[in-house]
DNA sequence: CTGAAAGCGCTTACAG
DNA sequence: CTGAAAGCGCTTACAG
C-alpha cells in the first residue's frame, strides 16, 4: 500500500556510508571509522571520508546505528502532568541541556496516573532511552520509578523517596529563609504566614525556613504559622489576610506561601486602609512574572529558578549515562526578586 | 569503555524475535508476520507465537524494525518557543492524540530563532519522523517550513502562509463575534474594546469579529476601535480603560483584548466608581484560571479551546502520514464561560 | 592502516 | 501456510 512511499522516500534519496566510501575511495569499514574519529585510520583516508561525507551531506542512519552501540543519544523527558505551569520552565531547561549535546528528547506524559507512569516508562525502555528526566507535579517526595538498572534515571522537582536516586528540587527552605531575611533587612519585626496547602512539602519547607530565619534574629512569626496552611489561590490569602490583621493588627510584613496567595493578601492589605509597603510589606514566591508584575506596588519574590534546575538535572542526567553517578537529594538555591511591596524601587 | 554495559544491558537480557520463533515452534519469518497481523499464517502458528510472545514479554526492537520499514512510529513536535504559556494545552492535547495511537514523541524547540528551527527540523528528519506539529508561539501566520516532500507537517496556532499546507488555529474571529453577542444578549448596547498588540492576528481578528457583530445588530462599537491597541498586560487594559471612560462615560461593556488586559480593565472601572457588572460588563479572552477566577467577580473569557486545538492538529498529522491528507486553515471553534462580569451568577 | 566478513534484530519477497 | 535467504545501514572484531 505505501509501496510508492518506500521507494521515492526512504530508499532511493538518502546517502549512505557505502556512497560516501565510495566518493571516498575507502571500505565503509574505514568510513565508518573515519566518521567516528576512531584510532586506525590515516589521515589522508579519514580526510578523504570527512569530505565526501561532507559532499554528500551525510547523515547516519540512527537506526541502523543504534542496532550495533549500547547508547541511542536519546533521552526520555517523563512528566508526571503536563497541565502544569511550573512543568514548562524545567522543560525548557532540559530541553536546552540535551539540544546543546545533540541529545533528542523523547517526551511522554503521565497525566497524573501511576499507571500511566509506568506505560509510559516502559514506552521509553522499548525505544531504549539512554536515561530518563522524571518531572514531578509537586516537590512532594516520590516513590522512584522502576526503571532498567543500566539505564540511569534522575528526578526534577519531586524528588524520589530512595536516597540511592538523584533528585534536583528547588530550596524550599531556602525559600522561606530568605524571604525573611529580606523582611527583617528591611526593618521588619512583626512577620506572618500565610501559607499554601499543608500536603505540599514546598508550604512546609518554606515555612520552616521562614520560622528558622526569625529565630536566628531573635523574632517569632507573629500568630500560629502552623496554622495558617489553606489553598494555592487569591481567595484563601484575602481570607486568611483579613483574619490575621483583625487579630494582630501590628503585623508589618507578610510572606505568602505563592504569588498568587500574595495577591490576594495585598488586596486584604489594601482594603483594611493599610498601606503596602509604608504598613505592612508582602513577599511571595514564584516570581510569576503575569501576577508579579500586575500587582501595585509590584510584588517581591522569591523566584525557584526552575529552568536552571531543569538544566542541572539535564546535565546530570547525561553525566550519570557517561558512568559519573551521583546519587541523593540536591537542593537548588533560589533568589529573592526585591521590588515595590517591600519597599523596592519600581 | 562500555563493554561491559554492552554485554549486560543490550545484547544479553533482551528476547529478540529468533528466541518467540524458538519458543513457539516455527521460524522468524512467521513470527514475525504472525506478530505483524499479515496474512498467510495458519490460526495454529498465530496463536503459539502470539503466546510465546507474551510469555517472553517481547517488545521488538524499534530500530530493527525501522531498518525496513518506511514508517519509525515517531512523530516530532516541533515548538517555536516552549516559553510561553499557550504551548502547554496544546501539547498536552498533542501528547494525548498520540500516545493514543502508541507514537512516540520527540519534542524539539526552536527557542525562538528561524536559523534553530531549521536545524532542530534537520535533526527530526534524520531521526526519521512520520511527522511533524510546527507549535507557533502567536497566531500570526509563518512562512513554511522546509521539510521533506514525504514527511507531512501539521502546524498549530501559526498557521503556514501557504495555503496548501494544512494548519489549525483557533478561530479568533469567531471569538470577538462570540462576546459580542454575549453582551448584546445581555442587553448591552454602549460596547467598547480594549484590545492587544496590533502586531498580534489575534488581536486584529477579534477586533473583526466583534465589529462585524455590532454591525449584525445595528450597533457600532464605541470610540474608534482601530486605535485601542496596546500590550498584553494589566497596565495597559487600566489605562486605556481610564481613558475610554473618560471619553464615554456611556460605556456600558468593555471586551477586553486577554484576560490580563481585562483585570486591569476592572480595576479602572471600579475605580471610576461604576459597578461590575451593573455598570459596566467585562469580557476577557483565553479564560486563564488563574486571572479569571482571582477577578472579583469571576471574568467572564472566551475559551480559545488549545487542547482540543492540539488534539485535532494532532489526530489531522496522523491521518496525513496514513495517506488521507488535508490542506489550508482549519480555524477551530472557541466558546464562552459566562461569569460574573457580565453578569452571569457565581 | 585497511577491508572482507559477520552481525545487530527485524521484514519481505521468493521458493517450496 | 512455511521457512531459508537476502537485505535494511551501520559497527566491530579479525586477518592481512
Amino acid at each position: 500500500m505505501d509501496d510508492d512511499d518506500h521507494r521515492t522516500g526512504a530508499t532511493a534519496e538518502t546517502t549512505t556510508l557505502a556512497d560516501v566510501a565510495r566518493a571516498a575511495g575507502v571500505s565503509v569499514a574505514t568510513a565508518s571509522k573515519a566518521l567516528n574519529g576512531r584510532a586506525h585510520v590515516s589521515a589522508r583516508s579519514r580526510e578523504a571520508v570527512l569530505a565526501a561525507a561532507a559532499a554528500l551531506s551525510f547523515t547516519p542512519n540512527p537506526f541502523a546505528r543504534a542496532l550495533n552501540r549500547a547508547s541511542t543519544n536519546t533521552i526520555g523527558m517523563l512528566t508526571s502532568d503536563l497541565d502544569n505551569r511550573f512543568v514548562l520552565p524545567i522543560l525548557l531547561g532540559a530541553e536546552d541541556a540535551f539540544g546543546a549535546g545533540s541529545l533528542s528528547v523523547l517526551l511522554a506524559d503521565a497525566r497524573d496516573s501511576a499507571l500511566r507512569e509506568q506505560l509510559q516508562l516502559q514506552s521509553l525502555l522499548t525505544r531504549r532511552v539512554d536515561g530518563v528526566l522524571v518531572v514531578g507535579r509537586t516537590t512532594n517526595p516520590r516513590p522512584p520509578m522502576q526503571a532498567k538498572p543500566d539505564v540511569p534515571v534522575v528526578y526534577v522537582y519531586a524528588p524520589s523517596t530512595d536516597e540511592q536516586d538523584l533528585s534536583f528540587e528547588p530550596d524550599n527552605e531556602l525559600a522561606g529563609r530568605i524571604a525573611v531575611e529580606h523582611l527583617v533587612a528591611a526593618g521588619r519585626r512583626r512577620i506572618a504566614i500565610v501559607n499554601g496547602e499543608d500536603t505540599y512539602a514546598a508550604a512546609r519547607d518554606r515555612l520552616r525556613g521562614a520560622a528558622a530565619a526569625m529565630e536566628d534574629h531573635g523574632l517569632e512569626l507573629v500568630g500560629n504559622p502552623g496554622l495558617v496552611f489553606g489553598a494555592w489561590d487569591e481567595s484563601w490569602g484575602r481570607q486568611a489576610a483579613g483574619r490575621l490583621l483583625a487579630a494582630h493588627p501590628d503585623v508589618d510584613a507578610v510572606v505568602a506561601g505563592s504569588d498568587h496567595i500574595a495577591r490576594g493578601v495585598m488586596d486584604a492589605v489594601r482594603e483594611s486602609g493599610r498601606r503596602i509597603p509604608d504598613d505592612v510589606a508582602v513577599v511571595g514566591f514564584d516570581n510569576w512574572d503575569i501576577l508579579v508584575e500586575g500587582a501595585r506596588p509590584h510584588l517581591t519574590s522569591v523566584d525557584m529558578n526552575l529552568q536552571e534546575l531543569g538544566r542541572l538535572a539535564a546535565e546530570a542526567l547525561v553525566e550519570s549515562i557517561e558512568g559519573r553517578v551521583r546519587r541523593g537529594r540536591i537542593r537548588n538555591p533560589v533568589r529573592l526578586v526585591a521590588r515595590g511591596s517591600s519597599g523596592a524601587d519600581s
